[in-house]
DNA sequence: AGGGATACGGAGGAATTTTCTCCGGTTGTT
DNA sequence: AACAACCGGAGAAAATTCCTCCGTATCCCT
């Protein structure tokens, strides 16, 4: 037992292969598909996935906390590595497209606890960490005051979703950048002949 | 019987209400929900929908059917709405966003029959009026030659698909709106520096 | 308004799918 | 080498979904 978290090597390697194969299996087929199906998209026997994570809601908060952690690195390091601030969103918008994390909580949403006392915080601080990044580009003019965290949130949850039909993931991981692209530059070139109103608050977004 | 399709009044009804429902619920849930669903959802006995529709493909069949004339339909009336290209694609991109047709094909896609008699041709023509309205943008100079089909069907697919989780279909389709209008924005003015090659074409698509 | 044809809802048994435990065998660690 | 940790997956139990059938309701024509 050399390793902090108590696993055996193949048992951590198994684990990260499950939560890599939920992950794309979930984004593709939604919340309730069969835990069969993830176990055999990881290479993995299902007594594998239910020794590890005990049940689907188990397995599903793993992946939730798994991923909100590495959408919060990128949004640090793009936070930090650009002096404009909407270069930060930008670079953060690509590599939160990657993670595809922007789709999964969503999806998940209806099985998760958010009161759960890991889960609620950590949600909390990811959406703050994006929300701090529009607020920037916003004070130093990159960014007009029309688009607004639900604008940028749920593109993102738009483009993260793989696309319905038997759509190579290379081919869909391409196309979602170019239209990211597109978007991102007609956010930075909107007036109000292209958006007549200022956008959802974060708040708008998820209570109305 | 004064109606040329031979049903009563009230099975019309029905059948429109079912195949309304069936669209909400399968762009919602994927093309797996219990029949059941699109049943309530319609507010009809389950017993309607299966004498109606034969079974789940019959179902989707006249759903897609149905869903690609009023796409036709839309795609025709902005063609001889507008003298620019760019602008006819908008009109048509806005209509087709309301019909969510883009997003329901490609979910029901591995369930239909390609090669019938019926769907096989409708699907062909529905998709080559888009490109037609894409040929004369790229003519007239009002859409750049990087942007291609690829680009703006999945972008209309990616928007068309209700957003995850609980948000009310206002908000959602609002906040779809907008982000055509950016993304379209961003296409009128894309540049090498946005798209560094050309997009895919239909085949490439669709083969690939 | 009456009568026949058409259509309706949904209960419930059959069929399918999903869950999740258990244990004989394997692999990693010291 | 020896022990503990871990693995795969068969299969019984549970849950879900399908889809027919029939007593009742509605429509349409005369």
């Amino acid at each position: 037992m050399s390793s902090p978290d108590g696993l055996r090597s193949d048992a951590r390697r198994n684990r990260h292969q499950v939560l890599d194969a939920a992950r794309r299996v979930v984004l593709q087929h939604g919340p309730t598909v069969a835990l069969d199906e993830i176990a055999k998209e990881a290479g993995v026997g299902i007594g594998t996935l239910y020794r590890r994570f005990g049940d689907r809601d188990g397995l599903f908060k793993a992946l939730v906390l798994d991923a909100l952690a590495q959408a919060q690195e990128a949004a640090e390091k793009a936070d930090a590595d650009h002096e404009v601030g909407f270069d930060a969103i930008e670079a953060y918008a690509l590599a939160a497209l990657d993670l595809r994390t922007s789709a999964l909580i969503p999806m998940l949403m209806d099985r998760l606890d958010l009161h759960d006392a890991e889960l609620g915080p950590q949600r909390e601080t990811g959406a703050a960490v994006l929300q701090g990044l529009i607020d920037r580009a916003h004070e130093d003019g990159s960014l007009p005051r029309t688009v607004t965290f639900a604008d940028l949130g749920t593109l993102l949850v738009r483009l993260s979703r793989p696309l319905p039909g038997a759509v190579p993931a290379e081919a869909d991981a391409d196309l979602a950048r170019r239209q990211l692209r597109l978007a991102l530059l007609g956010m930075r070139h909107a007036d109000e002949s292209t958006l007549d109103r200022v956008g959802m608050s974060r708040e708008e977004l998820s209570s109305d």
